[in-house]
DNA sequence: CACCATTATTGATAATAATGATCATACAAG
DNA sequence: CTTGTATGATCATTATTATCAATAATGGTG
């Protein structure tokens, strides 16, 4: 008189037959043997008192029967392995400290807290500064992770995702395009958007000013938007003050730009690992939908 | 390498440990010895290479491991239990007749097509009837189960539910309501509605004369939606066509009635219980919110 | 300090599952 | 029709493992 329960043992070999088609193929795939995983269906259906597959000649059919105890199965087992993951993960302990850029941070915090939900147990320490400069903290081990802006193919880092670079000026002014253009810009020679817009420009034979630099985007916002010049953004960072330029303005096209995760040259340590595996995952969308 | 699975069997013994709060008390309940059960709890510690408890004193308590396990256990276990009690579900087969009023056919649909998808290999015939008549066909084994309405503690079958009887006239009437009040009734004798109105009516000292009767509440509406005569419904029978009346219509307020389940005198088949456990699940809302 | 309830530990036994080998069947090719 | 190949079923053996009963250990209680 005990409360019947599966064995998801077996239910994981019943899902393997399912995929694989074939007894023998299933066995392949868990490692077992193939009288093991025969059996093993044998002893579901003993279990259950049901018959759980029949056969049209050497093809392996399920019953009805079967497809169901299939479906539940599958769900069963995803539980299973989120119960067990979940588990794993909180018993991931360390310290971890990620760079971003600064106008980043505003892209990553329901991945930090997505993180911290799963890794409890991980003190994780952000660090802000520029693209240039973070590079160089992580090559000196300094930070375990660095997410950072780059031209398209430079090398070093693995590739989040490619974002387009658009100019854009405050949302209802129409500052004077012609040369020289007046630039709103990061601080000098720290910024990828820098480089690339000054390619752009001299590419296209136009001629420009810096009129505006500082530490972060957030510095520029009050020249951009009372439309004293032109700055250069991602469109995941255009904000309600900010009005993107298309190519009527005149202004060159500006090439796209990645969005690139470097670590640590040791060996990373679990914690880096699984944020970097989050931050990907959780990033990936390719420049997201307009 | 072979993916990592929960012992369902150990999960519940976890849960039993924290319903009873120890460890003998676990074993007793789940009739296991007390050694297994401690044992069982190490093995699961092992395999997660967790603690899931420590000890206050003699009292045991869960490490918040230990709870975060243990609701995971909860949710699996659950899963399991479904999918387990779904498997055997499919299993049961059989002829099942149900009897009912004619006026209640419209409230079961939904229960019927439940009943489908949980005992598929069950057919399901449906009669319908008068309650008396009904009640005949019950004692006499040609149904198996029959729903009927009867007054207020009656005797045989169980009690469902329990619901108001009203007074109900066309949506756009105002038929006289002085003596003798015009009734629309059942046919004579069947109809338990006829006898709770008549018993009214003689206990408030009303006169009546019964000027229509029908096998069923579909025969009655057109003459009620004419506003010739005035009829007894519950309200869950009440139609966009009828109007309920209240106490300042002057007629006497009527008892509640019983929507009761009579069982064939032999011990029921096993479709025939869950048929009988789903009807009293689904229909035991007191009377429905107004 | 002794006693009671509860839990951990130990060794013996029984249950059970995986294995490897063997047998049976189906299909395809010669 | 026969042979070859692939697949699944069956069986005895082996190894693992869980369960039990008995005992030791622990901590609270009179």
């Amino acid at each position: 008189m005990r409360a019947p329960t599966f064995d998801l043992t077996l239910l994981r070999t019943l899902v393997a037959i399912a995929d694989t088609g074939s007894v023998t193929a299933a066995a392949k795939r868990l490692a077992y043997t193939q009288s093991t995983v025969s059996m093993q269906l044998q002893r579901l259906e003993t279990q259950l008192d049901v018959s759980l597959h029949e056969r049209a000649g050497r093809r392996l059919r399920f019953t009805p029967e079967g497809d169901r105890l299939l479906a539940h199965a599958r769900r069963l087992l995803a539980l299973n392995d989120d119960a067990w993951s979940d588990m794993q993960a909180r018993q991931i302990t360390g310290d971890l400290t990620l760079g971003i850029p600064e106008d980043y941070a505003s892209l990553l915090p329901s991945v930090f807290a997505y993180f911290h939900q799963l890794y409890p147990a991980v003190g994780l320490t952000v660090k802000c500064g520029t693209s240039a400069h973070l590079v160089e903290q992580v090559k000196a081990a300094e930070l375990d992770l660095a997410l950072v802006t780059r031209q398209r193919n430079s090398p070093g880092g693995d590739v989040i995702r490619r974002e387009p670079l658009i100019w854009a000026v405050g949302i209802n002014q129409q500052p004077s395009l012609s040369d020289p253009i007046p630039l709103a810009l990061y601080s000098p020679g720290a910024d990828v958007f820098r480089e690339v817009a000054e390619q752009a420009l001299q590419g296209a034979g136009r001629d420009w000013r810096v009129a505006y630099t500082s530490q972060s985007m957030a510095g520029l916002a009050p020249i951009v938007t009372a439309g004293l010049a032109v700055v250069v953004v991602t469109r995941s960072m255009l904000t309600p003050s900010l009005r993107p330029l298309d190519d009527s303005s005149g202004l060159p096209a500006l090439p796209m730009i990645e969005l690139a995760l470097h670590r640590a040259p040791h060996r990373p340590s679990e914690p880096a690992r699984r944020l970097g595996e989050l931050i990907r995952e959780q990033l990936a969308a390719p420049s997201e939908a307009l």
